[in-house]
This record gives C-alpha cells, sequence and structure tokens, in this order.
DNA sequence: TATGATAGTCAGTCTTACTGACTATATTGG
DNA sequence: CCAATATAGTCAGTAAGACTGACTATCATA
C-alpha cells in the first residue's frame, strides 16, 4: 500500500470523528464547511483569500460560506479598505464552534500520538512538514 | 498546522500528479474512478466489495465502474459462482492503465523518499501503517 | 419451500465542484 | 484625469460524486 493511501485512511478518520463530534454537539457542518472556516482569520477574511487557501474556486467557497451563514456562524461585513470587498468573520457561535473543532482536532491528534509513541509521532510530524516544503512550496 | 491536514495536503499532490500524467497518457480518469479501479482483484471484483473498500455505496460504485466501462477499462462479466453477481475486471487496455498510474505512484513516492532520506521516509510509512491499525482495524 | 439475506439496478436528491458571464469598485498608465 | 485593466464578488448553468429508498433477481437456510 502506498503511503499517499494510508495518509487518505488517516485523514479520513480525523475527519469523521470532527464531523461527528460536531453533529453532537448540534453543530451540522460538512466536511468542506469546516474545511473552508478552518482558514478564517480572527479578523475576517475576504472570499478569494479563503477560496485560494482551501483551493476551490470563489464561487464554491461563496456557496459554502453561504451554508455556514444560513447556521448563523459566520457573517459578511463590508471591508472598510475596499468597497468590492467583503470580510468573512466568526460569529460568537461560530467561535465556539471552531474552538469545539479544534479541541476534537487536538484531542485525536493526541490519540494519535499515544499510540504512535513520542519519537514515532514526532518523526511523522517532521516528514509530512518536510513533504509539504516539496510539494506545496508556498507557505 | 495538523498533522490530519498535513496528510491531505500531501496526498492531493499525489493526486493531481496521477491524474495529470494519466491525462498525459491519454486517460480522463476521475479521482474517484481511480480510487475504485485500485481495488479491482487480478481476477475480478464484485461490486459491493469494490464499493465496501472504497467506502462509498453499492450505487456509487456501480456508477463509477459505468464511466470507467465506457471508457473500456473494464468490464463486467458473469460471476460463475453467483448468478445475482457480476464481475469487474480490467481488460486488456485497462491493465495497461492501471499498470501506468502504479509506475507514477512509484515515482512520486521515490521522489519523496529521496527528499525525506532513508530514516525519515521509513518512519513515516512505519507511523501510517501503526495509524491505520488504530483507526482501521479490519485490515 | 417459504423466508430472509445478498447482488445489483433504477430513480431521485443533495452537496460540492466547475466554467462563463456579469456588476461594481480599484488601480494604473498615458 | 480618465480609459483600460484588474480585482471582488454574484448569478446561472452544468457535472461528478455521494446519498437514501425502492425494486428485481438470485441464493441460502430453517
Amino acid at each position: 500500500m502506498d503511503v499517499a493511501t494510508l495518509m487518505l485512511i488517516a485523514y479520513r478518520a480525523m475527519d469523521e470523528r470532527v464531523i461527528s463530534a460536531m453533529r453532537e454537539a448540534g453543530y451540522d457542518i460538512t466536511v468542506a464547511q469546516a474545511r473552508l472556516a478552518q482558514r478564517i482569520a480572527e479578523d475576517g477574511s475576504r472570499l478569494v483569500d479563503l477560496a485560494e487557501q482551501a483551493q476551490v474556486t470563489k464561487q464554491t467557497a461563496s456557496m459554502l460560506v453561504a451554508a455556514l451563514e444560513r447556521q448563523g456562524l459566520v457573517e459578511r461585513v463590508p471591508d472598510p479598505t475596499d468597497g468590492r470587498a467583503r470580510l468573512i468573520r466568526f460569529t460568537a457561535a461560530g467561535q465556539d464552534a471552531a474552538d469545539r473543532a479544534r479541541e476534537v482536532v487536538m484531542g485525536v491528534e493526541q490519540e494519535w500520538n499515544d499510540h504512535l509513541g513520542p519519537h514515532l509521532a514526532s518523526a511523522l510530524r517532521e516528514a509530512l512538514t518536510s513533504l509539504r516544503e516539496l510539494v506545496d512550496p508556498y507557505q
């Protein structure tokens, strides 16, 4: 089995854990929505920036933001520095959800680390970080 | 950045490499099709088995097989041991495509190993294999 | 042999993705 | 200074890939 497929297996397991924990907490978030929301900066982000970071078109990003907005998790406010743009930022409820999701991710990662042991866990992170530099050179 | 997201970044890079190499070689394969095709056994596989292994419903699997069939890469033959079932197996052209895809995957993995060095590369594989046992206990 | 399980299809829906065309605002070069 | 161009975002339309539910045909078994 190739390492990329092994990565997908682990990634999917994380996804399922996060989505199901969020569902239990009363949030109805999809994977794509979470992936976008993850990128929203503290002081708000522009749609195009979110789209670029999440590697989707701005139309797709717009739709995902709309879904998050319908659930009251994010809001769109005019960008004071650019009349064309609007800033997407978390509402209080959205911030709570984001905090909760982060906790779950860290919890699962801790489980993984416990399973692997400190040596292998740190090697995994080091290898993945190094691979990122290879495959995703900009940042 | 959490390790799961780092895994996704690397996985996507692999996906893109394989899909674009296949496209250059004249195959018009999607990621989902490739994921399913990867699971087709030498002597043919049943739809339900492919669906289970690829973690999709049998309806989805059926659609993906139909797409592969339209491109002449797989064929469905009656299962001699079970009148309800049909076996999905590669055509000669499909086998060529699968071989080509495997080469690309191995090539990219080799690049990754060269970048990481033997020590980190083997730690990465070991960690991912170990994680798989944690998150995907059946096989 | 009647009953339930299994293999697969058909129909319909939803989410996520795309392209193309568009409006509104900013920026910049002549 | 303003015409040309770039950028931010939306709207419309389409497609892939995923789902559920309902169905037929075949198999296994009590």
